[in-house]
DNA sequence: CATTTGACAGGAA
DNA sequence: CTTCCTGCCAAAT
């Protein structure tokens, strides 16, 4: 049973903890293709349940955030991360403090 | 099998 | 800082 690229994603998103972000970049490496980072993005707005995939945790490489399938889109996004205690910036995320896989977890 | 899609990333101007 | 272009990918059509 040979798992798509996409399931790999959805796999790696959901071990994202709560309070931090990843980039599409992290994930597309965590499921085995650095360079997929496009396909990471279309298995997120294709996503199979966006109750079962913090989408909303994974963000742009610059702490920027693209899009948002679920209700609210982008501005629903920002605030369920401000919620869950991700650093924000004006409208970006601070990397360096919020980034999942950083340092020491 | 060929083409299109995009919630990317990195670089250049 | 913004805008435009290029490279790359897997899934969908």
């Amino acid at each position: 049973m040979k798992k798509t690229f996409f399931a790999k994603v959805y796999d790696v998103a959901r071990r994202i903890p709560k309070g931090k972000v990843a980039t599409y970049k992290d994930i597309a490496r965590l499921a085995g293709n650095p360079k997929a980072q496009r396909a990471v993005g279309m298995a997120m707005k294709n996503n199979p349940d966006i109750k079962i995939v913090p989408c909303h945790r994974v963000v742009g490489s610059d702490g920027k955030m693209h899009g948002y399938s679920a209700k609210g889109g982008i501005a629903s996004k920002i605030r369920l991360l401000k919620k869950e205690g991700v650093v924000f910036v004006e409208n970006r995320v601070n990397l360096n403090i919020s980034r999942w896989n950083k340092l020491k977890g």
